[in-house]
DNA sequence: ACACATATTGACAGCGCTGTCATTTTTGCT
DNA sequence: AGCAAAAATGACAGCGCTGTCAATATGTGT
């Protein structure tokens, strides 16, 4: 039924370990005999043994990507990539939601690492930033890399955007139309991505000498929920802003059904910006302007620097070129319109 | 560092053998002893080796969730509740897209099958009824189960809900609102669900002696595009009906985006179901009355049906138990009203 | 043709665990 | 107490693979 290595062997009439070099890549093979090897193994359809493989070499093949609350549709891009990968180098993905992480110490993490049977993590924000959990990895002596999170201070890989930047960018673009009168909602306090979003917003505000109504500014946390509260609360002040940026598209979707609710037109009251091109921002009507990242690509890059041989820490060009931020684009569609 | 099997025998003073009886709640066990070895385990932080333990088992003790271009929100809570059950179990979860399912053949799965180290299989809609797979399974003498498929007639574990019923109970609710002119958005035809609902919806007509208007009765795929698609559609006929029941929720969304851009308004022009509570059906504005599965519930059963011993086939009773059709529920918003 | 370096190949142990089966201990009964 | 049956425990092999290192084949320079 199932072949082993052994049978593999007996037909291409060499020795196992010949086989085990073949399949493995190493060097030292005669294209002859990687040949006849090749074809053996094909002729029985071999798949190696993950598990005698692991126990033998001490590795799993196998990546967990940890993620606690984010947006469906992101988890699943950011899988998709990092799928792919694998798949490429023979390794598998295991998915493992953490509930409620911010709350969470590193002696909670702990025992939820020590079972995993992985080679390496791949953190997606918030747990990205959360301290516990990466102090957690260090004492496992787990490799880990996280996207969406802080990218320049990382202490370990690191990929992401500049958030700042694409707020500002964003920002630009409402004051460009012709909006002077910005409403903000902040992302979870938790994000450091949340944070940077913010930032940006404010320094596009101040770049083009315009003031942040204190009134419009209101926390929210990146769920739908949220941005229905917040603009409730901008909507119940004396005057309107012409224009809210949210900090995500959830958020913005949640701004946009309160603005439904109360007859305030998208986007000829109110233009609407959101923040990460989810399926969320292409589901509402009118559809959301929002800026893309790569998430795809992001899972991808993640699950590369998780499978290739560790570089060497005291290798300071290595380590930096493990800190990286993908372009984001500017994405326009009908939430927003000129004044 | 890392502790063995053997560490932890030592220390409670067994041999390895007992040890592994404790750890695997094997019988035949004093208390004492088992006491003794479980607080040793606990002490030297013990968690066994998966790869070890996998060789000589010959057990993975790796689940695989298939899934291909379901909406996230769906694969990600099927994939929660899957979890959930995996760690009880000291299992876990391989999460694997299939991209462009239909147009494969067995010979195409095969191979992807194959190198899945895995020792069942969780199939989602629309896999669940794809037959290329169900064989490429079956040859490769592989368990699975099905979530969303046919559950009645499966040659296999199967779960789901009576979408039939579903959605007989859906068109019901709207008839009983008032509505006598009912459009249907039917959903992907590679989909047995999409099938069985729309047999609902017309079931229900028929039992209340209405006549469906063909004109309003158009093919989706349970994109949200095609939602918009289909609604264009029936919108640019010479009547329009005051309701419109579409075979999922992000369909239910298309319509509501392009009835949003005619100025019908909903629910007061226009009353639409959707059907499967996902996160759309939330998320959008008016939300939408739709059905809802416990979609959850449904993960945590095919998981468990996957780690718990294979039963007999020639057992009809057993076999038949491994066919669940679960409750749905009618959730009322506000997409309909009265009329 | 020879000695030597280099490239290729193979034998074998052992990774950490569990299944089998033999051995020892406990229990129940007369 | 004495015996058989049952319960608890342990010794050991081996799951399928790869790392180590020794053995063999091939190539090079004289």
């Amino acid at each position: 039924m199932k072949s082993r290595i052994h049978d593999v062997a007996e037909r291409a009439g060499v020795s196992m370990k010949t086989v085990s070099r073949v399949l493995n890549r190493e060097p030292n093979v005669s294209d002859k005999t990687r040949d006849r090897v090749l074809e053996a193994a094909r002729e029985l359809r071999y798949t190696p043994n993950l598990a005698a493989r692991g126990l033998a070499t001490s590795k799993n093949y196998l990546l967990a990507l940890l993620y606690d609350n984010v947006s469906p549709s992101y988890v699943l891009k950011v899988q998709q990539g990092a799928t792919n990968i694998c798949q490429e180098s023979g390794y598998h993905l295991l998915v493992h939601p953490v509930r409620g992480s911010m709350s969470l110490t590193r002696e909670d993490f702990v025992p939820i690492l020590e079972r995993l049977p992985v080679d390496g993590v791949i953190l997606t924000s918030p747990l990205s930033d959360n301290p516990a959990m990466l102090a957690a990895l260090d004492q496992l002596n787990i490799r880990h890399v996280t996207i969406g999170g802080a990218v320049e201070a990382a202490s370990c890989p690191a990929i992401g955007i500049d958030n700042r930047q694409a707020a500002e960018e964003m920002t630009r673009f409402l004051i460009q139309s012709g909006h002077k009168d910005i409403g903000f909602i902040k992302g979870n306090i938790y994000h450091v991505s949340a944070r940077m979003r913010y930032e940006g917003f404010k320094a596009a505000m101040a770049a083009h000498g315009l003031t942040v109504n204190p009134e419009w500014v209101v926390q929210g946390d990146y769920s739908f929920t949220s941005g229905e509260v917040a603009a409730r609360d901008i909507f119940s002040k004396a005057t309107r802003p012409t224009a809210i940026f949210a900090s995500n598209d959830d958020m913005a979707a949640g701004v946009m059904a309160i603005a439904g609710h109360m007859g305030i037109s998208v986007p000829d009251d109110l233009s609407i910006g959101g923040f990460d091109d989810t399926t969320t921002a292409t589901l509402v009507w009118p559809r959301l302007s929002t800026i893309r990242q790569p998430v795809r690509d992001m899972g991808k890059k993640a699950a590369e620097f998780m499978i290739a041989p560790p570089c060497r820490t005291d290798d300071a060009a290595a380590v930096k070129a493990q800190r990286i931020s993908y372009e984001h684009h500017l994405i326009i569609r009908e939430s927003t319109r000129n004044i």
